[in-house]
RNA sequence: GUGGGUGUAGCUCAAUUGGUCGAGCGCUGGAUUGUGGUUCCAGAGGUUGUGGGUUCAAGCCCCAUCAUCCACCCCA
């Protein structure tokens, strides 16, 4: 029979995997809540519209790498390609902004994009994403980057630098476009086949592409950063001044430009060494037109997303495994041992302990085999003795053959403390 | 979506110019009666990703397909 396979680009994340995964996530969480963001989880799917209208119909991700499918009553559903839409939608949605008028929320699950499989990309993905929502302040887009830095040290990751720029606003954006897309035409037979075409569509695109000529024309063209309005100079220069108060090192990228329509001012972008092409690990900006873009009021927001899936990647170059906590393992064998042993087992989990045995049963030294390979700290062996006298043999399996404490025949009643004190010793708790 | 590399045991990899597919690790069992790790012995596990083709003969050559990796594209 043929068997099934996962989808391409979606991956099984294993049980020895997972241990990873709740420990970086449960450090986001820890990172997070320091700073008052509050989780918030949205449906996987939405209408397609909210994408094409967020993200932007000409972008590549609503072109073809959305996933994309008819109800059964025939409107149009989409998996989720990004967190910040389905954010902004339920902020609108609950009329957030008259509950309190500054939201922090963060999110955590997978997205789905319809891009070529590589490394450190796949067609279903986990990001986090982190929102402030309400705040026009340049206090809110350093906010987002304190945070964004402090995610990353919570997990231990290192080995980054951080890229800056400004976008503009409504006011001064169009402007600059136009200037830069005299430039660009003005040096149109240097830039490639797709950058002549972006050109038109999207010139500031033309910035990030990476053919060699491409760079050059990008390199003398005219900088946003030159031409801000005013309000948007002061406050990329306030942006500026409180990284640096918190001694944050970054650099300005002037060519760093968004795929995404809805930025406005401040991008920021995390890029991490060795990950090859996609060494991109969390990236966002400020978004002050998506929220009324959407059907809201005018509500400037600032955000970032980071990618989970390479962050891990990198984690694992360096990280130790997680530690376990030290577990029980109960081996019973003859008769009235197996419920004798059952009701041992209860007890102890009563207490918080790990306890585990082989269901299999099977003989005593198959049992110890599987509480050593399951790395258990104490076995508990119930045979026909113990049962008759009512005791438990513990056998410490961390202590040394000749240590008293190796092995030791303890009444039924004295067992749980017997182990709470030994475990307590053991895990550095107590006095 | 484009270009290229790779698919052999659960994992990492061998297999001469096309000529019976092996090893290490892992897994299971055993080394005298009820005790793990180390050691020794034994065993299980493969239509060589899948489907065609060439040939007396294909893991190896050809075509297709699927998966994966790398680069591009794009992005987190």
């Amino acid at each position: 029979m043929k068997t099934i396979q996962a989808i391409r680009g979606m991956r099984d994340i294993l049980p020895e995997q997972t241990g990873w995964w709740r420990r970086m996530e449960r450090q986001l969480y820890a990172a997070l809540a320091q700073f008052g963001y509050q989780e918030i989880r949205t449906p996987i799917l939405e209408p397609t519209e909210l994408f094409k209208r967020s993200i932007g119909e000409e972008t590549d991700i609503v072109e073809k790498e959305m996933y994309t499918f008819e109800d059964r009553d025939g409107s149009k559903l989409t998996l989720r390609p990004e967190g910040t839409a389905a954010v902004v939608r339920s902020y609108i949605e609950n009329s957030q902004w008259q509950k309190e008028p500054l939201s922090r929320w963060y999110y955590m699950g997978p997205m789905f994009r319809h891009e070529r499989p590589q490394k450190g990309r796949y067609r279903q993905f986990y990001q986090v994403g982190v929102e402030l929502l309400g705040a026009e302040a340049p206090a809110a887009d350093v906010e987002l980057i304190d945070v964004m830095l402090q995610c990353m040290g919570a997990i231990g990751l290192q080995g980054f630098t951080l890229e800056l720029n400004s976008l503009g606003c409504m006011s001064c954006r169009p402007s600059y476009r136009e200037k830069l897309q005299i430039f660009l035409k003005k040096n149109q037979e240097k830039l490639c086949d797709n950058c002549r075409r972006r050109m038109d569509t999207n010139p500031l695109r033309v910035l990030d592409c990476k053919v060699n000529t491409c760079r050059q024309v990008g390199e003398e063209a005219p900088k946003i950063l030159d031409h801000l309005c005013q309000d948007c100079g002061t406050h990329f220069q306030t942006v500026r001044e409180g990284i640096e108060a918190l001694s944050i090192a970054y650099h300005i990228n002037h060519r760093m430009v968004r795929g995404l329509d809805y930025y406005t001012r401040t991008t920021f972008e995390l890029l991490a060494d060795g990950l090859g092409a996609q060494n991109a690990v969390a990236a966002g900006g400020r978004y002050d037109g998506l929220v009324s873009a959407l059907g809201g009021s005018q509500m400037p927001a600032v955000g970032f997303a980071a990618g989970l899936d390479r962050i891990l990647l990198k984690l694992l170059e360096t990280l130790q495994k997680p530690e376990t906590p030290e577990s029980i393992f109960v081996v019973t064998r003859g008769p009235g041992a197996w419920p004798a042993g059952l009701a041992v087992m209860q007890n102890l989990r009563n207490k918080g302990l790990v306890v585990r045995s082989d269901v299999r049963q099977g003989s005593i030294k198959a049992q110890m085999k599987r509480a050593d390979k399951d790395g258990a700290r104490f076995v508990l062996v119930l045979g026909e003795d113990e049962v008759a006298e009512g005791a438990v043999t513990v056998k410490d399996m961390k202590a040394a053959p000749d240590s008293a404490d190796k092995q030791k025949k303890i009444a039924r009643d004295a067992l749980t403390s017997y182990l709470l004190e030994k475990l307590s010793v053991a895990n550095g708790v107590g006095k």
